[in-house]
Order: C-alpha cells, then sequence, then structure tokens
RNA sequence: GGGCGCAUAGCUCAGCUGGUUAGAGCGCUGCCCUCACAUGGCAGAGGUCGAAGGUUCGAGUCCUUCUGUGCCCACCA
C-alpha cells in the first residue's frame, strides 16, 4: 500500500520533470474553449545570462497568472526568448580572446562574429533551460531571439521609418562613453553613483597681468587639458572686469578667452568655471553659445591623446594625479576640498564613463513619447503598484534623445551606407538592403555604417517583432498568417519586470507599440521587487551574497523556491536560505495529505457526485463548513490573481489547505473513510485543491494529478474549479467555529493541568440557549474525534462540581471535573483576569453608545452592531461570574 | 537639489474604500515520534501599530510636522 515515498523530493522524480517540457507540450493552442488570447510579455533574458532570483521571482510571478489563466480556458501565449545583450555577449567573448592573448581587432569582425555566434549557439539555451526547471510554461516552441533573421529584419524596417520620418540623425554631441568597452552608451545606461571625490581649485593667471589669476574649481582636473575658455555669470561682480579678457591655461600656455554666462552659478566653487567642449555636455552647450572650439585630449581608451602635451600616454586617472602634482610645483593648485558627487558608470562594466564629443546616431524621442504618455494617462495602461505611473510620466516629460548607435560588432549592424563620391552630409544612404549604387551620383563606393544598434533598439520591438513585424506572407508555426497571429494577440494583456526597466524598455515598448502597431502594446504593467539579502544588499555575484535559485531547486524543489518566494514579495524581499522552507514545508505537506487520501480512499468511493446531488442541509457541519470554506478561499483567491496581489492568494491557499482542511476536516475525519459521503467530499477537495494549487506549484500537483487521471492529461490543462456562492455559508462557519474554539479550550486545559494527551477526560457542556445545545449535542462526535473523552455530557444549567476547570465560549460554558489535579486559585485569576478584560470593553462600548454624537453620526448599522456587542459582552459577563461563583 | 517608498510581535511581513478584542510565517516556551507528514501535531507567551500634533462619533488606516531608513531621478563644474 506504502507504495508512494514520505517525501515529495524533486530529485527522486528530476528525470520525469526532464520529461516535463516533452509531455507537456500545451503551452498554447490547447482546446481553450473561450479561444480568448491571454498573453504576457516576457523580459527576455540576455543570452548570457544565468539564472537568479530576479529572474525567479519575475519568471514565477508571470507563471502564476499564465497557468491560472490557462486553467481559466483563455488561449495563452507566453512567447519565451533571449536578447543578444550587445555589450555583455561581446565583453564574455573578448574575455575569452583575452585568454589567448588576443583582442577583437586581432581577429577582425568577421571572425569575432563567428566565435560571437558559435558562443551564442553553445551556451544561449543555458537561462532557457534554466527557466524550464523553474516550471515556466512558456511556449517553448515559440522561443525567439532578437537576431533572428526576420527580427533583425524588423529592426531595419524600424530604423528606415524612423530615419524616413525625420526622427533619427547624426551627429556630434557629448555622449557617455565607456573607455573599457569602447563604446558610447545611452543616458539610461550610465549609472550614477554617489563618490566621494575632491573639488580642486585651479589658478589660471590672467594674460598680461602678472600675479594676477582667476581660479576655477574642478572634481576633473586633467580635463584642463582640452579648456578652451572659462565662464563667469555676467552680473558676478567679482569677475564683471575679467570678462573679455584672456587667462593663459597652465601647463599647455594656451590663451583662452574668459567668457559671460548665465549658466554659471555663481554660488559653487568660485563662480568661474572652466570650459571643455569636448568633455562636458554643459561646456559643449557654453561653447558653442561663445565659439570656443572643443579640444579632444582623450583617445577612445582613456588613455590621453597627443592634445595632452607631455601627458599624452597616460591613463586618465593617472594623469589626474600627474596634473595635480605639476599644478602643486607651479603653485597654481589653491586649495583641495573634498566633494561628494554622482559619477556615472557603465551598466555592464562598472567603468567609469567619460562625457566625450563623438558622432553617433540619435533618435529624436519628444515626437514618440507623447502619444506614449498620452496613452498611461488615459488608463490604457495601468502600473501596480500605482506609484510607478508618476515615475514613468516624469520620464516621458523629461524625455532626451537616444543615443542609439555602438562602437561594438555584435547588435545589428545600422542599416546605413556612406558615399564615397558625394559630399559629407549628402551621402548617407538609408535602406533595408545593401544599395548597389548611390541614388545620388550613382557611384558603385559604398561603405556601411560599422556601428551597431543598442541591444534596446531591438528589445523594445519584442512585443510585435517576435510574431514576425512586419507581417509577411510567410506562414508561422500553427500554419497561419503571421499577420493573423500577430492581430490576435496583440496587444498582449501583462507585462511583469523590475523598476529599473521602466525607462530602458517598458516605457521604449510603449513607444514602438503606438508608433508601428498604432496600439499599445499591454495593458497591466506589474513592477515588482527587487530580490535582497537579509541585510537588505542588493543580490549580486560580486559581493557574494546571492543564492543560487538552482542550488535552492535541487534542495528545496522548484516548487519550494517558487511558493516561498511570492508569500515573501510584498516589496522589495528580503532573502535567506531558511525562507525557502516554508514552501518546501507546505509541498510537502500537501504531498503527505494526498499520500493519505489516495491510499485510504479507493477508486470507487472518489465519485464527486456522491455529496454534490445532496443539500446543504443533509451533511454534517464539518463538512457544510469544509466546503464553504473551498469555495469562498477560491473566490478570494481568483481575485487576488486578478488584481496582482499573488502573495495574498498563497496566503490564501495555505490558510484553506493547511489550517483548515488537513488541521481540523482530515483530522477530524481520518477516521471516517468509509463513510462514502466524507470519503467523496475528501476526494474532491482534495482533488480541487490540487488545481488551486497548480499555478503556484506546478510539479508537485502535477505530480498528484497524474496519480489521480492521468488520463485526462496534464494538470496544467485542466479547469480552474467553478465558484459556487451557494456553499458559501456565515451559519456554517460561525458554528464550526464554536466547535473549534471550544475543542481548543478542552485541549487547553489538559495541557495547562499536565493530563497526557492520551488520558481521556469528563465533560459538561452547558448552554442555556437550545440552539446551541442542539449544537453541540449533533456534533458530539466531532468534539470526541478531536480530544479524548470518557463521558460527555449536555445539560441546560451550568454544573456546580467541586473542583472542576471551567471555560466559555459564545454561549456555552463547560465543566471538566479535576478535582485534586487543579489549583483551584490559579483557576480563578484566570477567570478574574478574562471577566477583567470584559469589563474593559463594556465600559468603552458604553461610554461610545452613551454618547450622542456617536448615535447621531455614526451610521445606523454600525450602532447597531455595538449594540448587538454589547450585549454579548454583557451575556458572558454574567456567564463568567457564574463560573467563579462555581469554584467557591 | 527634486521625487518616491518604508517604519506594526525578537525577525520577515499582511492588514485593500477609517468601524468587532490588530493577524500570519519563522523564532521562542511546554507537551507529544498517535498507524499521511517531526519538512509533523497540540497548547502557549509575545504588540501603548516610529514620535508629536490634527481631522473624525470613531485612526494602525486620512492630513501636517519631525526622526530613522531605503530607492530613483538630476548637466552646478
Amino acid at each position: 500500500m506504502n507504495e508512494i515515498p514520505t517525501r515529495f523530493n524533486f530529485n527522486v522524480i528530476e528525470p520525469q520533470w526532464c520529461q516535463y517540457w516533452e509531455d507537456h507540450k500545451v503551452f498554447h493552442g490547447h482546446a481553450a474553449p473561450e479561444k480568448k488570447p491571454y498573453s504576457i510579455v516576457i523580459p527576455p533574458p540576455n543570452v548570457t545570462g544565468i539564472l537568479h532570483m530576479g529572474h525567479a521571482l519575475n519568471n514565477t510571478l508571470q507563471d502564476i497568472l499564465i497557468r491560472y489563466k490557462r486553467m481559466r480556458g483563455f488561449e495563452t501565449c507566453w512567447m519565451p526568448g533571449t536578447d543578444h545583450a550587445g555589450i555583455a555577449t561581446q565583453n564574455v567573448v573578448e574575455r575569452q580572446l583575452a585568454k589567448e592573448g588576443k583582442t577583437r581587432y586581432d581577429i577582425g569582425r568577421e571572425q569575432m562574429l563567428q566565435r560571437l555566434w558559435a558562443w551564442k549557439d553553445q551556451y544561449g539555451g543555458t537561462i532557457i533551460n534554466q527557466l524550464k526547471k523553474l516550471g515556466s510554461s512558456c511556449d517553448w516552441d515559440r522561443t525567439r531571439f532578437t537576431m533572428d533573421a526576420d527580427y533583425s529584419e524588423a529592426v531595419k524596417e524600424v530604423f528606415v521609418r524612423l530615419y524616413d520620418k525625420g526622427l533619427i540623425y547624426r551627429g556630434k554631441h557629448i555622449i557617455n562613453w565607456c573607455p573599457r568597452c569602447q563604446t558610447a552608451l545611452s543616458d539610461e545606461e550610465a549609472e550614477h553613483r554617489e563618490q566621494q571625490g575632491a573639488l580642486y581649485y585651479i589658478r589660471y593667471p590672467l594674460k598680461g597681468r602678472p600675479g594676477t589669476h582667476l581660479t576655477v574649481a574642478t572634481t576633473r582636473p586633467e580635463t584642463m587639458l582640452g579648456d578652451t575658455g572659462v565662464a563667469v555669470h555676467p552680473d558676478d561682480e567679482r569677475y564683471k572686469n575679467f570678462i573679455g579678457q584672456k587667462v593663459v591655461l597652465p601647463i599647455l600656455q594656451r590663451e583662452i578667452p574668459v567668457v559671460a554666462d548665465a549658466f554659471v552659478n555663481p554660488a559653487f566653487g568660485t563662480g568661474a568655471v572652466k570650459v571643455t567642449p569636448a568633455h562636458d555636455p554643459n561646456d559643449f552647450a557654453m561653447g558653442t553659445r561663445h565659439h570656443l572650439d572643443p579640444i579632444n585630449i582623450l583617445h577612445p581608451n582613456g588613455v590621453l591623446n597627443e592634445n595632452a602635451g607631455d601627458f599624452a600616454g597616460l591613463d586618465r586617472f593617472e594623469a589626474r594625479e600627474a596634473i595635480i602634482e605639476t599644478l602643486k610645483e607651479l603653485k597654481l593648485l589653491e586649495k583641495v576640498e573634498s566633494h561628494t558627487h554622482a559619477v556615472g558608470h557603465c551598466y555592464r562594466c562598472h567603468t567609469v564613463v567619460e562625457p566625450y564629443l563623438s558622432q553617433q546616431w540619435f533618435v529624436k524621442m519628444a515626437p514618440l513619447a507623447q502619444p506614449a504618455l498620452q496613452a498611461v494617462l488615459d488608463g490604457k495602461i495601468t502600473f501596480t503598484p500605482d506609484r510607478w505611473t508618476k515615475v514613468y510620466l516624469n520620464w516621458m516629460e523629461n524625455i532626451r534623445d537616444w543615443c542609439i548607435s555602438r562602437q561594438i560588432w555584435w547588435g545589428h549592424r545600422i542599416p546605413v551606407w556612406y558615399c564615397q563620391n558625394c559630399k559629407e552630409g549628402e551621402n548617407i544612404i538609408v535602406a533595408k538592403t545593401e544599395p548597389k549604387i548611390c541614388p545620388r551620383c550613382q557611384s558603385s563606393q559604398l561603405v556601411q555604417e560599422e556601428d551597431v544598434l543598442d541591444t534596446w533598439f531591438s528589445s523594445w520591438l519584442w512585443p510585435f517583432a517576435t510574431f514576425g513585424w512586419p507581417p509577411q506572407k510567410g506562414n508561422d508555426r500553427e500554419g497561419k498568417d503571421n499577420e493573423e497571429t500577430l492581430r490576435y494577440f496583440y496587444p498582449t494583456n501583462a507585462l511583469f519586470t523590475a523598476s529599473e526597466i521602466i525607462f530602458f524598455w517598458v516605457a521604449r515598448m510603449i513607444m514602438a507599440g503606438l508608433e508601428f502597431m498604432g496600439e499599445i502594446p499591454f495593458s497591466d504593467v506589474y513592477i515588482h521587487g527587487t530580490v535582497r539579502d537579509a541585510q537588505g544588499r542588493k543580490m549580486s555575484k560580486s559581493l557574494g551574497n546571492a543564492i543560487d535559485p538552482l542550488e535552492i531547486i535541487k534542495e528545496y524543489g522548484a516548487d519550494a523556491l517558487r511558493f516561498s518566494l511570492i508569500i515573501n514579495s510584498g516589496q522589495d524581499l528580503y532573502i535567506s536560505k531558511e525562507k525557502f522552507e516554508i514552501g518546501r514545508n507546505f509541498a510537502n505537506k500537501i504531498w503527505n495529505a494526498s499520500r493519505l487520501i489516495l491510499t485510504h480512499i479507493p477508486e470507487h468511493q472518489r465519485q464527486p457526485e456522491c455529496w454534490m446531488t445532496m443539500t446543504p442541509g443533509q451533511l454534517d457541519l464539518p463538512s457544510r463548513w469544509i466546503i464553504s470554506r473551498f469555495y469562498s478561499t477560491l473566490d478570494e483567491i481568483s481575485k487576488a490573481i486578478e488584481t496582482f496581489r499573488f502573495s495574498e492568494a498563497e496566503s490564501l491557499l495555505y490558510e484553506f489547505f493547511w489550517r483548515n482542511f488537513c488541521d481540523w476536516y482530515l483530522e477530524i475525519n481520518k477516521t471516517n473513510f468509509s463513510d462514502p459521503v466524507i470519503s467523496s467530499i475528501v476526494f474532491f477537495l482534495m482533488e480541487q485543491s490540487i488545481h488551486l494549487t497548480h499555478p503556484f506549484m506546478p510539479f508537485v500537483t502535477e505530480e498528484i494529478h497524474s496519480q489521480i487521471k492521468k488520463e485526462a492529461g496534464p494538470l496544467a490543462v485542466q479547469s480552474w474549479p467553478e465558484s459556487r456562492r451557494e456553499w458559501i455559508s456565515q451559519d456554517a462557519e460561525k458554528d464550526m467555529q464554536i466547535l473549534i474554539d471550544i475543542i481548543t479550550q478542552l485541549r487547553n486545559i489538559k495541557a495547562q493541568w499536565q493530563i497526557k494527551p492520551g488520558q481521556a477526560i469528563d465533560c459538561i457542556l452547558a448552554s442555556e440557549d437550545p440552539k446551541q445545545l442542539t449544537l453541540l449535542k449533533t456534533n458530539a462526535a466531532v468534539i470526541q474525534a478531536a480530544i479524548k473523552i470518557n463521558t460527555l455530557t449536555f445539560s441546560q444549567e451550568f454544573p456546580n462540581v467541586k473542583g472542576q476547570a471551567t471555560g466559555l465560549v459564545d454561549k456555552t460554558t463547560f465543566s471538566v471535573p479535576l478535582s485534586g489535579i487543579i489549583d483551584v486559585q490559579e483557576e480563578k485569576k484566570q477567570i478574574v483576569q478574562q471577566l477583567q478584560d470584559i469589563q474593559k470593553f463594556i465600559t468603552n462600548l458604553s461610554q461610545r453608545l452613551g454618547s450622542g454624537a456617536f448615535i447621531q453620526k455614526a451610521p445606523a448599522d454600525v450602532v447597531q452592531k455595538e449594540r448587538e456587542r454589547l450585549i454579548d459582552f454583557q451575556n458572558k459577563k454574567q456567564e463568567l461570574e457564574k463560573l467563579l461563583n462555581s469554584l467557591d
């Protein structure tokens, strides 16, 4: 009989789970009864990715929702895939090369791309497999990659369309430059971090006035080599006389003008600013206004170039030290103040980025942002939690142009060719396919742009490019026309992501969706928290505080990982290893409850009709109660999932299954399985609970389901339980609560007076309320199933037995004769304490009800409720006094 | 400099539009290896809801200020 192991251990049956996805090719296009689409936009992980807790949380949330919708009969689509992650992937392969002592320039673009593709082919599936282990029920055979051939077509299409619309331009601007990755970055890709730095005060001698100087303050003294001016505020009295004069740039001895510009803040530093147009965006703007030429002093790798004079060849930070030394020697360093400021870092390699003047491609964002802003204002797209709406709107309102060119090789090469024969500025040809000749001069000397596009320039097309946009005559996987499938699932329904992705991706997808599809890409954006360690630090490889989800899966099981993560996910999650015990224990409870039921209830007793054809009145109280609990829990869980309150849904499930079903219903009835009605209810609730649990814990539930009804196919495509309000009964829940309270108090008496669990007691239950007395009598068996009792007697009057332990529940008093065992004084003390507590409530309530303001202003039903409560308390007080007197 | 969160039991958090005696998990204490589960069962202890004002018949819940704490954005060098 006992062939089922006592532990649900993921590892024991892991081989089966490897088979899981093969067996369960059910996650799309199954016979969805409603034929209504429901789709989720997955944040495609980096192809270099390795599953971390953030992925686990993100994907579990999505999986709960998609499994729920699938069970509700929707035709679901959850398209998985990976992002080519330009810089990240190239970095990985460059590190490989470095081990061979080579750089990408040594092997050239062609070979480098070959190696990149080879790497992708070998390791690109890692994260996908890991998501499978987590249980993500994606449409796996739709798996996409942002550099798939047709996806690349979409990227080119978008570039050409935006260019033709005048929304893409090329220009020389200050951008964020990563000297390690040697590429431009967008503003979002430069992470600003507060840093303790220094403010250096440097003297710039005035030309022709020996002994006088102007002092400027800077945090990056090495950039002085690129200075072409000094600016002061036009109204600054201190410097009025200097405007129009020249200062001599120390070290390089370049003569540069002093200009007046309202941008300068007189209160900061000395009120005089060095102007370095090539290395600071503000300075660039000022330089343009005052015709100060930019001088670039840096090589792309952060080493100073020939414009740096003697400092050429030094790294930028070495140069900083060297220049400070030199200025000290020249007695031109006035002072150094410590200064905290935000410094930009490359989001891929964490190197300090440089503001750098260079020729790049940009997208003009304001026209795209306008409709995206409006869609959210109009409520077509909602953020959960709501506060992120503001963050989104604020960014959209202050949007800046997007630098989309990257000086790397891994990515979509910009579809631009330059004619060698035409004039600079007129030589640009933008086309989806390589042009043979220049349309202007017919020359065939064309050279393609070297740069590739920002990875996010492909990611922002994900919700529609994955379906093969723009639609082509080619068929999609199901033999349908691309466009049909695209239009069926687009706009999608939900997007789950972390807050740091709102700007990178969410906002841009909304813009792209509206621009190219003419419709929002999704209606609900759910922003989840960040997974942190127990100390609240972000989990990261470099900190070494990361908990590996795969290790948790091995040790606790994927269900445990999923359940524990979600139940802990209010805002940010503070996770330590022990946190996963809750999920493991719950999975174990489910497993063992099913084991009990499956081994004790034979198949012929599993028919739900046995009880479902009955009326509530024909069932005993515990059954009415547990059925009521089940159906109200069902409704609450459905509602919680629909409103994105996932951790609440899990709490409800936990409470019902463990605290109600296992602790009470099974405990009361586990010796009654021969009763056909009881066994039919037990089995039904077990089976339906497995359905309810499935979105949260797919593995254990799928396994149990296969033991029950393998022939019905996977649980993943069974139906969500049907709501049945008519079985929800407040009365049943209230009456059962009385029984539960009595049993608990009786057990408490036993525990308090150290009566062994196996030892029986006598008990007299008394109530003057005939209805309650009937309730007790009818359910005597329930009480006796829960606690060992010799003789259980009922009475209208409270008995006065010497040496009794007593108690009061609702309108019932009870007495347990324990003469010689209990301490009467202690017993009295407890009742006196209860009386005191009740007196407090009575005083409070009488006061409230005595106040005219309350009676007048509070709603009638509240007043009525309070009146009833007062009477209740007064009755209780009387009963307790009776108990107290009986002890004398 | 702007914006957004959070502060409730020893720990981690629930508490949705203000209305019974503020809940859960972990941890803790005591008793149980009872034939599904010790990854278990039973019982219990533990909170003046960060501080001070205010609105209200009524505040953990709304408003103001403060304190502590975390995050995001920003071109003051």
